[in-house]
DNA sequence: TAATTAAATTAACAGTGTTAACTTACATTC
DNA sequence: GAATGTAAGTTAACACTGTTAATTTAATTA
């Protein structure tokens, strides 16, 4: 029982240990320059080790970006309860997303910028994404529910929030060559815009 | 001279033929999933006539990307022409880009989302997306003139839209699983908002 | 101690981008 | 018209890739 524990640990272990490296490597050299034999070189295993954990290397990404999703839902759901204004709740909500992205590039580039050269399975329904996605439904919901908006469609407009701030973030990831204004100017204009935009 | 002609003339026609055929089998297949050797069967050389003509293969795409996107300069550019309202120009112009990413998803993808190690020495400066942009400065120019704006801005508000539309564009063409509303509708309510939000 | 089982490895396959060496066909020059 | 030069295209090869199957190694159980 004990030694049974001991080595479930060690395989989590393992596991973690691949999606830590891997994500690291994904992320400095770009998904498609990053072949098994080099994950499995910097922790010291070899290439085929990683199938016993992962189905392919397409899993292994797909399992890395649940993990962030995950991260990412804590904090928005730890934001939420700071204030009972919906429109407050919202716009730091929004606020948030923005800067977890520039806070953490490398995580938000795998999960939400990294092309993922085969989309896998339909399973949202049970992945961290759509439980993230739910906290931006529900303040919408209440927002709507305190007759706040223009509109009533929460779907409609959770997704098109959602996908203004993807916009400022992937931008201020990746380039980082092009003249941007200030960056918190940038950011407070694009959540001005859209909050401005969706209210009555 | 005659000959000389005639041989450059038959070596553009290859070098746009190699293109095309590439074009497309990225557009369909994505770009990982075709290889050199398939794109020469395809056109019934060998695969490496293919570098007589292009450096390497990222090279060859970023060559179709910088042929795409003058075109979708050209297409606002032609857009625009069609109206004298500010307004009525940017809302068409914003439509124009979006569905053009989402008509050519691997160009889009290389030239605005792609992580850096792809991408080509003078990225954006001298690229035809940065062509495409400066249309859009010169549209919120006309608004601000016309006083139809809440402020004045223009590199600001510029950005926040190009944030706004490139944020739509993005998700729509990489996060195929996720249960996205009707496509039009969401296309609509990004600009829709993202106007609302700016205009006086 | 012997049998079983799990974990990890080696070997192999078919495919990749890319380079270098080679062949072919044609234009130019003597 | 034959010899030369040159450009276009091909073949062969290299060092990789993701992935599977067969095999070894180590630990647990009987």
């Amino acid at each position: 029982m004990a030694n049974r524990n001991r080595l479930q640990s060690d395989k989590e272990n393992l596991r973690q240990e691949i999606m830590d490296a891997a994500r690291e490597m994904f992320v400095a050299e770009g998904y498609a320059n990053v072949s098994m034999r080099k994950i499995a070189d910097k922790i010291g295993y070899s290439a085929t080790t990683i199938y016993l954990y992962f189905k392919d290397k397409n899993d292994l990404l797909h399992q890395i970006c649940e993990q962030t999703f995950a991260r990412l839902a804590a904090n928005i759901k730890a934001i939420n309860l700071l204030s009972d204004n919906p429109l407050e709740k919202l716009r730091s909500g929004l606020r948030e997303y923005v800067y977890f992205g520039l806070k953490h590039p490398s995580q938000y580039e795998i999960v939400f910028i990294t092309p993922l050269p085969i989309q896998p399975e339909g399973d949202f329904e049970d992945s961290n994404g759509k439980i993230a996605f739910d906290t931006l439904r529900t303040v919408i919901g209440e927002c709507v529910t305190a007759n706040l908006l223009k509109h009533k469609d929460i779907e409609l407009i959770s997704q098109t929030l959602w996908a203004g701030i993807h916009g400022v973030t992937s931008l201020l990831i990746q380039h980082g060559s092009f003249p941007f204004v200030e960056r918190e100017k940038l950011i407070d204009s694009v959540i001005d815009t859209l909050i401005s935009g969706i209210r009555k």
